[in-house]
DNA sequence: GTTTTGTTTGACACCGGTGTCAAATTGTGT
DNA sequence: ACACAATTTGACACCGGTGTCAAACAAAAC
């Protein structure tokens, strides 16, 4: 019942071991002969490499994680899919890892589970991936690496959402419904993202001549209850804002519950609307209209990268020297939590 | 910048690999000098041992993974949260596989996946814990593995909430509200679970002498969209019910929807609630009333009796020979959703 | 036909640990 | 003091692959 190795497979084919490894690898140099002699013998023996073995020999064990922080479970969710997606489809287990971004031990847990596991990529999604102290380790460590989220101070490979975008067209449709006085809940100061849906959502207000009120920003950090306690300084501004936009889902259902809980009707007498299309958007009531962020294809295409780059690194170059970043449009997705303002 | 092998040790302290492999895995009989001078060469070089070489040797990986379909996305968060947990005290990976039910291929998929990582352990979420054909396959490959879940034909152990407890308090609370009108919508078919709920249910009706109504009772599959449509179902009766209590939060999100958008008031006209406490019970208004599951501690429960029984395991007894399940006791929790019946 | 070059193959050591078994050391009974 | 058992240690093969290098062979150049 053991599986064949493959000493199995080369005295079954007659050859030597190192003949069966070059066809497994696909080594260049082997007669078209020896080739079907030995693919023939694989399949007879029904041999599966075993990734130990090649993992110790090559010292690379092309096992990958995600390294995530602990943002909204429906974000995590949609894009560990897509990464999993990824993982499944080129053969390559994925190993999960939660930190926390403030810890102060945060480097050093994360040194022990690389010697723990012997990953040799990470996917490091968002707030993680702004972290420049785990971005230097991991170079110094020669550990490839794969960003969510936007170009950050230049380091390693991305793939991501065209956050200026999603956040402009966003805000034009806010304005477009007719809303002047729109409430923005920012992101998390410590993440790239956060700064470029600002300017996006500044800009779509420039170009539509509408004057930015400074205090009808107000501070979020990504998470649900940062939205709520947004919205409760947003909402007792007079005259209130008639729109708030806020810059994830998760705030955008935060605000959404403070409305509703100072009996302020959505969308009649406030619109709300947010980024990502998490899965809370379409649970809540009303329905939160939203700007897709394709996370699922954002987690795939991030792996596959990785992985390939894996593959193919067989010397170890340094840290992103081809990058192959990756960004990725949404579309905005109207829902029942706006309303033209009469 | 190597990390230090176990020959470096050997070196180092003047014995043999084999004295140190003895220390590392604390072996008896190996004298308190030589054990002491191995363990000071072992830190003076900073020795980690390598798990693949460990692997390979051994044959056992020691790798687990949790093996998951695709429930509700905050059920699994905290799950994974918990068993995440467990890992990292263990100084243990966790690999993620997320597979369908219902796929036909589902065995085939699984078994690659164990060749592509070499697994010897698995954490099975609900609802694939009760995939009999795949507990058969896991016990046909003495794969170890433990079930997050209630009791199932006697397949290994298990760790879970008391669910008959759980749907029996939450159920006498909404009869100590004065509802006796309470529709109830059902688990998934193919899993455990949902039996073990419904009676605790039918039990609080019968103890409290409230005759059971089958029309009051709808089918539901554990998904936000099967508890909205179980409750257009059961709002469509008449008269209708003056509460539902959904068997998980995910449904009762979609109660609470469907409910909201026929304009009926919760929980002024319709009393709500679920089980599990996960997030989504707090992001949407009003907060849902539920019952505690203590899915963090389960996670991890289930993740420390996993390794340990894979530690303990050196020769490989079958499964489940000595059952240590753990059941977890919850907590109702009342939030907004539900009120005193006049 | 001989030398030079290029391709194909295998022997062997090695990656970093563990298992087996025998040798060396210590302890016990008489 | 001796024979004998129990404990402690190390030599060596092995887990399942890959890298290095030299040997065997074929093709090209002289």
């Amino acid at each position: 019942m053991k599986t064949a190795t493959i000493n199995d497979v080369a005295k079954q084919a007659g050859v030597s071991k190192k003949t069966v490894s070059r066809v497994i690898n696909n080594e260049a140099n082997v007669s078209e002969e020896m080739r079907a002699k030995v693919q023939k013998a694989i399949i007879d023996t029904g041999f599966k490499r075993n990734p130990l073995g090649m993992a110790l020999a090559k010292n690379r064990s092309l096992f990958i994680a995600l390294l995530t922080d602990n943002p909204s479970p429906g974000y995590l969710m949609k894009l560990q899919k897509g990464i999993l997606q990824g993982c499944t489809e080129e053969h390559m287990g994925l190993f999960l890892y939660d930190c926390s971004y403030y810890s102060n031990s945060l480097l050093k847990e994360i040194e022990e589970f690389i010697d723990n596991t012997l990953v040799d990529g990470f996917v490091l999604a968002p707030p993680i991936c702004d972290k420049l102290e785990l971005l230097e380790m991991l170079n110094r460590k020669n550990i490839q690496y794969i960003r969510i989220g936007p170009s950050y101070k230049n380091q390693g490979e991305f793939v991501g959402l065209n956050y200026h975008k999603a956040s402009y067209d966003v805000a034009s449709y806010l304005i477009r419904l007719n809303h002047k006085r729109i409430g923005y809940v920012k992101g998390h100061p410590d993440e790239e993202s956060s700064f470029i849906k600002e300017a996006g959502f500044k800009q779509a207000l420039t170009d539509n001549k509408i004057e930015l009120e400074d205090n009808l920003m107000a501070q979020g950090y990504y998470t649900y209850q940062s939205g709520k306690d947004a919205a409760a300084l947003l909402l007792n501004k007079t005259p209130r804002p008639t729109a708030i936009f806020a810059s994830n889902d998760e705030m955008a259902a935060g605000v959404l519950y403070e409305a509703q809980s100072r009996g302020i009707k959505v969308p009649q007498e406030l619109s709300i609307c947010g980024i990502d299309d998490i899965s809370i958007t379409t649970k809540v009531f009303p329905n939160i209209t939203t700007y897709r962020h394709p996370l699922v294809n954002i987690g795939y295409r991030a792996a596959v990268l990785l992985i390939n780059r894996l593959k193919n690194k067989q010397n170890s170059a340094p840290q992103g020297d081809s990058k192959n970043n990756e960004i990725f449009d949404g579309e905005l997705v109207i829902r029942d939590s706006t309303a033209q303002l009469k």
